[in-house]
DNA sequence: CGCTGATGGATACAACGTACACATCGACGC
DNA sequence: GCGTCGATGTGTACGTTGTATCCATCAGCG
């Protein structure tokens, strides 16, 4: 969208104009009683935890913080810059600490962790795909280090992280998928779902196009079992890794 | 959003107003040389196909196909209609040849095309989650027909299919945000995306934070194998598969 | 005390989704 | 053959969004 990115740098200093997280890093040059980008950031995720990532809005989050709608703009370049910053301070929460234990229950606490961030943030799994944050790369570097003993090659254990948080993230974005749905719906359970979406369900059925998943839809009994759900594939997960790599 | 849906059904008739699915199933009462759902999805494809999904606009949309902006509201009932439309008519052209192989091949060549579709239409990460389309329900029901010989119970056969294609719809998700920025950027292939990335990157290595990762950037050499990174991660979630279920 | 650079405010604009009322056209009963 | 009617597409309009641009204000320093 954006003209591939020429800043004048005709008048003083040839630098490129000093990138988020660096100016995000120096103490702030005159800490009056304002706008921070901590502060910002901190509005926009509260936002979006309690009313949805449309809620965040470039004029609502300025109201919030009690300021003019533009007033953001001098520390963050555009919205994008605003959800960077987002998912960098949730990111910032993930509990990674690096205690004794093997690379595999390292790498499922890991997922754990992951899991219980995007729940808690749902807007994380629409808005954070990849965005080279500080905190969003702590996350390869812990698992990295759990993975260095076992002399791995450097492609070989990118492949293993990758697996394992791919699952995650996929696994985590249909569930709050239908998480979101049902929240902005109402509907306080899976049987109100299920019932709300059984006119639509029950046409289709109706078809007699899908014999299998109707008989999915009869007998199965942990359809609402998320956690049970998760971890039964992480453990496969973990067990193809473990059996392919010989750790 | 929208407030809990009361259509007016005091008029006429009392079933709720034909979702757009069971519309679809009747081949249109006139048919004029007019717009049907069928152009207004393929249109709607070819132009998040080519511009990206934020250019899927309803009224770039109405310019294409050469109709006044409003007209599409006839056979949709609003943007959210029209990207189920879009998705379902992508999932339409997923092979799903029943051969009379085994479940890992058939779940194998399943996320091999699943990720084909996602990579030939990048916006179906972002738009698709979760819409229970005929089409997408095809998906699982696939699945679930080559998985019924093995004797497992409802439960665990969704948490067969679900493992894999949330495997693949994570790993999809991070390739594509990839592609999706260096098409944006102009990047012509990878080497042009981490040469623009570096200024950032030096940055980030600079602070000492993140040795190990430091270290995977020196030594890797499949960067940009994606073909290879994915498939090696499948096979491992297969492998896991396989073993946890003894089949 | 007056200057200067940083901070926030005000105003404005194009583009978006979509509600609503109107025009037009094909088909069908008389 | 003709008038009627429902279906299809048009025109206009409103509120909201992201953001460019210019202006007011204040802190801190000489």
């Amino acid at each position: 969208m954006t003209p591939p990115e020429t800043p004048p740098e005709d008048a003083a200093a040839e630098q490129p104009p000093a990138s988020l997280w660096e100016r995000l890093d120096r103490p702030a040059p005159t800490p009056r009683n304002a706008l921070t980008p901590h502060r910002i950031a901190a509005a926009a995720v509260a936002l979006a935890d309690s009313e949805g990532l449309d809620a965040v809005t470039m004029r609502r989050l300025a109201t919030t913080l009690g300021v003019a709608p533009m007033a953001a703009y001098r520390y963050v370049s555009g919205k994008d810059e605003l959800l960077e910053l987002m998912v960098d301070s949730v990111y910032a929460e993930l509990p990674l600490d690096r205690s004794g234990t093997d690379w595999r229950a390292t790498m499922r606490a890991l997922a754990l962790a992951l899991r219980a961030m995007n729940l808690a943030h749902p807007w994380t799994s629409r808005a954070g795909t990849f965005a080279l944050t500080p905190h969003q790369l702590a996350v390869p570097e812990h698992a990295f280090a759990a993975l260095a003993e076992h002399g791995l090659d450097a492609d070989t254990t990118m492949a293993v992280f990758r697996t394992v948080t791919d699952y995650v993230r996929g696994s985590v974005a249909t569930e709050v998928a239908l998480q979101t749905l049902q929240h902005e719906k109402g509907w306080p359970d899976g049987d109100a779902a299920r019932a709300a979406l059984a006119p639509r369900m029950t046409w289709l059925m109706s078809t007699g196009r899908y014999p299998a998943y109707h008989r999915y839809l009869a007998e199965a009994t942990r359809k609402d079992d998320r956690d049970w759900q998760f971890e039964t594939g992480l453990d496969c997960v973990l067990d193809g890794v473990a059996a392919r790599l010989g750790i």
